[in-house]
RNA sequence: GCGAAAGUGGCGAAAUUGGUAUACGCGCUAGAUUUAGGAUCUAGUCCCGGAAACGGGGUGGGGGUUCGAGUCCCCCCUUUCGCACCA
């Protein structure tokens, strides 16, 4: 059985393959001549068969930054494995692979070592897909992608001129970081420094306001809150809901005395009597004609230095409170009285309006604002039974509940009826109204960038931004650039690209030179693998219809607000305009943990700490680098690398080789019908537990599970299995167990033990069925029953696992060591069946 | 500050979801084998006492629920991650 014969591997265009000399196992021979067979037979491709249930397993794309690193293999493999059980569980699985090509480093290598960024991409992509294929993953490669490619981003611009037509994309102004000195807009990560410097030329940043191109993500934001039909981690739909910020309160007009209208949004309208100012945000736009001439020095100072900082600087919490007043009032529309007009950095022009009402005695921070500059504050809710403190014995802010006092016509009414009780009466007066607010903000798509794919609008006199023609796409990239070392983007410089004819009235016009978020081509990468050569669309219904929704989608928790709501909303706008089917575009989600280095850091080249996944191939192959990736850490969890511990997967791999490659042994038939029994137990409860394992995403136990069968293996053939029914059962199973983690050897022994006289995809270990469990063979006929006095452990008994309740509670009874503790008749037994009986004295 | 997750041997980690805590692996100890080894095999390895049988303790700390808690509840400590002047 084990005497393995050499099995005549060679397809017909293949000359005759050298056989791995038996007893010796020997990766860096036998992974790459699987991986060449497989792929000159096709093995993992993946088509519509109707015959099959589909399953699209999706994990995320990588950068094609240059080299693979271990966390990419972390990401990929156990993705990978389960990816090849659902297969073996007989589903159609597609695992396709691609590359999200567009980004800034491109441009940097461009400028650095003046080499196209297209040129740079595509030899990247190149070396990684190399590398990808080492991983041993079942990786259809007629599917791949690369977002860069004209074929791909023709259908990034199509699906941009439907949300256009679609009204979901919009122009307004927006504030981007600029450097003077280069005349380019910087990306968030080219701004250094406290001081907020170009990393080019030290110049400090300014701000800039330019004509962009924006998502109406917002019409989506409550739709985006309902989670109800995916099946995606509490942690991600926390992040999503914190990220789109769900607020209820009310709108409420003030009026400057000016007569402006000056709109503001409040949780708290039960405080409404107690705004005693405003503040606005420096970049509002009634700034500049509220301001008098008194103060128009101070405020253009503040606002210019506002302005030169990041949200984040804004943002950061306990700082002293700043601002200057505007010398101009506003009227409270419920007490009519003059308030002041201030405006301070900790109002966001992002978000509500730019602009709030100030209620120092019931908010925080417009308290410590009050009491800053000396205004006034007014308790207006405050516990019922009690007289109000006067406010200058205020602490801080009251954000209590109470009965609302100073409140007009509404004083005395309770906090719990408050709210209702005052937008009715703002609605009823005309002063505001309900409404919701949100954190979320539309998506900015546009990047003053040539590495991305063209926004296709040509801008003409007459007509103002007009869509390309469809039949027009794509709008290619000029290969031919020149490179500034500013950065500035080479479509601007272009001498000719961006003229362009009037696509409606055949006058001269401009094409636009912004180029759109890479997170634009990758909120529909998926679909592009469904027929990533399609020309008739972005992708061929026929395989949307089979294929979609992503059944399992893996990718890393970073891209839990940005990503993920991207292309929710991508979805969720494509359904509304006819284009796609389903409310979401992934049913179930599932993030993998960080690997750190072996220090518990994160991995760096400056710290050198970094694992390199080619290397470890090489010393381990790709086998032992998978089973450990899946072993060493709670998949989820992530943690640092040991690279002792690979010593044992790699033992482990050895061990299996070795028992199942070796002579027989001279006690083979030797075992006992109970041995084989209990061998053959051993088997089914493994798979059942490995079965169990993959459907959670617990790979770690997968593998501890094959050790443990190994063990009981080798012990079962030193007894003398071998020969036997059981002991072939075993070895099938083993091997079919093994195929998801480690797929080569377990093809190479699949292939012997079988003794296959030629290798087909029909023979190949990953197209057999996964083996079936038999709960009656996992079922143990003997049990340890446990035997506890008062909870603790005093005895332990073998015994029928059928036990009846009585046999045990009076063999329990019975044992020594129960007499020792029990001092006459027990007050209570419980029984566990299967596991313990419990004496209570 | 708010939110989420986690804390178990020397280390990475298991624990059928309330029922024998520490499976599996690393490391370590002893032995076997080998020219040698960081190779392979066997045995041992939570702590304390004991030659052993056995006894006592034990899942960050404190309380609680329960016949029974690593697991559920409350309080505290620590760590990691995310969000943060959100009106």
């Amino acid at each position: 059985m084990t005497e393995s014969t050499s099995p005549k591997i060679a397809p017909s265009d293949q000359p005759p393959e050298t056989i791995t000399t038996p007893g010796t196992y020997d990766p860096a021979t036998l992974e790459p001549r699987w991986r060449q067979l497989w792929d000159n037979a096709g093995l993992d491709h993946a088509d519509i068969d109707e015959s099959r249930e589909g399953r699209f397993v999706l994990t995320m794309l990588p950068y094609p930054s240059g080299d693979l690193h271990i966390g990419h293999w972390y990401a990929m493999v156990p993705g990978d494995a389960r990816a090849r059980y659902l297969r073996m569980r007989g589903y159609n699985v597609m695992f396709p692979m691609g590359f999200d090509a567009f980004g800034l480093p491109a441009e940097n290598a461009a400028i650095k070592h003046n080499i196209n960024p297209r040129t740079w991409t595509l030899s990247n992509v190149e070396r990684m897909r190399d590398q990808l294929k080492t991983m041993g993953a079942m990786f259809d490669w007629r599917r791949e992608m690369v977002s860069c490619e004209p074929e791909y981003y023709r259908w990034t611009q199509w699906f941009f001129l439907q949300l256009f037509k679609g009204e979901q994309a919009y122009r307004k102004y927006s504030p981007v970081d600029w450097c003077p000195s280069c005349n380019t807009t910087l990306a968030r990560e080219q701004v250094v420094g406290d001081d907020r410097r170009c990393e080019r030329c030290g110049t400090p940043v300014i701000k800039r306001e330019l004509e962009q191109w924006f998502f109406r993500t917002t019409d989506y934001a409550e739709e985006l809150l309902d989670f109800s039909s995916i099946d995606w981690p509490e942690r991600v739909k926390v992040l999503q809901e914190n990220w789109i910020g769900r607020s209820e309160g009310a709108h409420v007009v003030f009026r400057t005395e000016q007569g402006d209208e000056l709109p503001v949004f409040t949780t708290r309208p039960d405080t409404l009597w107690g705004a005693t100012f405003m503040v606005l945000a420096p970049e509002h736009p009634l700034v500049e004609s509220l301001t008098t001439d008194a103060q128009r020095p101070a405020i253009e100072e503040y606002i210019e230095q506002a302005t030169r900082q990041t949200d984040v600087q804004r943002e950061s919490a306990d700082r002293e409170k700043t601002g200057v007043f505007t010398g101009s009032y506003a009227l409270n529309p419920v007490t009519g009285e003059r308030i002041p007009i201030w405006i301070a950095d900790y109002v966001l022009m992002t978000y509500g309006s730019g602009a709030i009402m100030a209620v120092p005695a019931h908010d925080q921070r417009d308290f410590e604002f009050a009491r800053q500059f000396g205004l006034e504050i007014r308790i207006v809710i405050h516990p019922a039974g009690e007289d109000p403190p006067s406010a200058d014995q205020l602490e801080e802010a009251a954000i209590g509940k109470g009965v609302m006092v100073n409140s007009g016509p509404l004083t005395g009414t309770a906090s719990d009826v408050a709210l209702g009780e005052v937008l009715d009466y703002l609605e009823r007066e005309s002063i505001g109204e309900r409404a919701v607010n949100y954190r979320l903000r539309d998506w900015l798509i546009s990047r003053q960038r040539y590495w991305g794919a063209p926004i296709p609008i040509i801008h003409c006199p007459n007509c103002g931004a007009v869509p390309v023609p469809e039949e027009d796409l794509p709008v290619e990239l000029p290969l031919e650039v020149d490179w500034q070392p500013t950065g500035e983007s080479p479509l601007k410089l272009h001498p000719t690209w961006s003229k362009a004819t009037c696509p409606e009235c055949g006058d001269e016009g401009t094409r636009e030179t912004d180029t759109m978020d890479t997170f634009m081509c990758s909120s529909w990468y998926h679909l592009r693998y469904l027929s990533p050569r399609y020309d008739q669309g972005p992708f061929d219904p026929a395989e949307y219809d089979y294929w979609m929704p992503v059944s399992t989608y893996t990718g890393g928790i970073e891209h839990a607000t940005m990503h993920l709501i991207y292309t929710r909303y991508f979805h969720k706008a494509c359904r509304d305009l006819g284009i796609l089917q389903g409310d979401e575009p992934m049913a179930q989600l599932r993030n993998q943990g960080i690997i750190l280095g072996e220090d518990s850091e994160k991995m760096s080249k400056s710290r050198g700490n970094v694992v390199a996944p080619d290397e470890l191939v090489g010393e381990y192959g790709t086998d032992t680098v998978r089973a450990f990736l899946m072993f060493f850490a709670r998949w989820e969890q992530g943690g640092p690398w040991s690279s002792g511990g690979i010593e044992g997967c790699s033992r482990w791999l050895r061990r299996t080789w070795n028992l199942l490659t070796g002579e027989p042994s001279q006690k083979a038939g030797d075992a006992s019908p109970q041995r084989l029994k209990e061998l053959r137990r051993k088997v089914h409860q493994t798979v059942e537990s490995i079965t169990r394992d993959y459907e959670r995403f617990e790979f770690n136990t997968t593998i501890s599970s094959m050790m443990e069968l190994l063990n009981e293996m080798s012990r079962a053939r030193e007894a003398g299995a071998e020969g036997s029914e059981e002991w072939r059962e075993a070895v099938s199973y083993y091997l079919r167990l093994l195929a998801p983690a480690a797929p080569y050897v377990a093809e190479e022994l699949w292939q012997r033990t079988e003794a296959f006289e030629n290798w087909s995809p029909a023979h190949s270990v990953h197209h057999q069925l996964w083996p079936e469990y038999d709960p009656e063979a996992a079922a143990e006929d003997e049990i340890t029953l446990v035997i506890q006095v008062n909870g603790k452990v005093r005895d332990r008994i073998a015994v029928r696992a059928e036990i009846s309740r009585e046999d045990a509670q009076r063999l329990a009874l019975a044992s020594e060591a129960v007499g020792r503790y029990l001092d006459g008749e027990p007050r209570k037994v419980i029984y566990v069946p299967g596991r313990l009986v419990n004496i209570v004295p």
